[in-house]
DNA sequence: CGATTTTGACCGGCGC
DNA sequence: GCGCCGGTCAAAATCG
């Protein structure tokens, strides 16, 4: 019902204050803040990555579902505490959305035009999507790759400054959406967030064994409706052509089980565990459908997007402008029905690994 | 039997 | 230097 594309490119030297582990991604002068908000009417309707209004010239590339009904754009230099907000309401995908597209298109210019020289992966439907930081030290990847046997002592090493410097690819996601990644990942750890209600599930691709990629999967404490995914290392293997032929896809339970059941289970979105995955229950019937659809355009495309439609590119001031738009500027399409069903997987997850 | 999830513990970055 | 907290590990449980 309410999904959005969220697109954040953020490149800033005067940083805002801000600890989020996500604000350490980016270093420039400028922060650009790009929001598309759609509002699609129903939930199958949701993923469309044809009627891109995209901007990528470099790589960047944004879809916005027909259906939505308004859009933001919301574009802002935070070095100048001010920004553009546009407001495309009605037909935004008529003039006035390539206008502003174009304008956007304008405004990142400077970010795009950078060079690109550490992308995701190629074959990755994120690649596209993926913007690098100075590759100041991949850390993580590194640690991962020396990943020791042991934790104690051993282990050190490979956890070693894994929180800096990291490049991260923030996303918000619809729930419906949450089953599009064509990826399959492996739950790995959760943990109750201090601040939020929801907890953070992690998840690692287990496409392959030595993939670093990760996610992170956090509910959005001011739209429920919404998943903040967080994406951390590259996939060093091609994308899975169909979801179906996912190695190691999840498990199947019946419908009792709490948690791993819809999300990871699913064949084709194994994305959707931990945290979302009431969400993904919730959402199940229409996953069929929609991810055919889906895939049908992700045929149509060369290249599937990876959450669907609701994408997030952002870095720093994610969180921030987050509440910003979702809280001054609420929506009414996030009043959510699945939100019902959270305290369930709350309560089961919270449990899980707190401290 | 292999793959995945759950979950408590551990480790280290980071802020104070 | 200390404590908090996020991220990861890995054993156990579970499932197909």
């Amino acid at each position: 019902m309410d999904s959005r594309l969220l697109l954040s490119l953020s490149q800033q030297g005067t940083r805002q204050t801000s600890s989020d582990p996500v604000s350490t991604v980016m270093d420039a002068d400028w922060d650009l803040h790009a929001v598309v908000r759609g509002c699609t009417t129903t939930s199958s309707a949701v993923t469309t990555t044809t009627t891109s209004s995209s901007v990528s010239s470099s790589g960047f590339s944004a879809s916005i579902p027909p259906s939505t009904s308004s859009i933001f754009f919301s574009v802002y230099n935070p070095a100048e505490q001010g920004g553009q907000v546009f407001s495309l309401l009605e037909n935004p995908f008529e003039e006035r959305l390539s206008n502003s597209i174009e304008e956007l298109h304008d405004l990142c210019k400077p970010f795009f035009l950078k060079p690109h020289p550490q992308s995701f992966q190629t074959s990755s439907p994120l690649s596209s999507f993926s913007y690098s930081s100075a590759p100041k030290s991949p850390h993580k990847q590194q640690q991962q790759q020396q990943k020791q046997p042991h934790r104690a002592g051993s282990a050190t090493s490979s956890r070693s400054k894994r929180r800096k410097n990291q490049i991260k690819k923030v996303c918000e996601v619809a729930t419906e959406n949450l089953s599009s990644d064509i990826w399959a990942w492996r739950k790995y750890g959760q943990k109750p967030i201090k601040g939020s209600p929801y907890p953070r599930g992690y998840y690692r691709c287990s496409s392959s064994k030595g993939c670093l990629a990760r996610k992170q999967v956090e509910r959005n404490r001011s739209d429920p409706t919404m998943f903040i995914v967080t994406y951390t290392g590259e996939h060093n293997h091609p994308a899975p052509t169909h979801k179906n032929s996912l190695a190691g896809s999840t498990r199947h339970k019946p419908q009792t089980a709490t948690s791993e059941d819809t999300a990871t289970k699913k064949p084709v979105s194994p994305s959707t565990s931990g945290v979302e995955e009431e969400v993904a229950q919730h959402s199940a019937k229409s996953e069929s459908t929609e991810e055919e659809d889906m895939e049908d355009l992700m045929r149509d495309d060369e290249e599937p997007n990876e959450f669907g439609i609701t994408e997030t590119v952002v870095t720093d001031d994610f969180f921030e402008g987050l509440e910003e738009l979702t809280g001054s500027a609420t929506d009414p399409f996030t009043a959510s029905s699945s939100i019902d069903r959270w305290p369930l997987a709350n309560n089961a997850t919270t449990a899980a690994g707190g401290r």
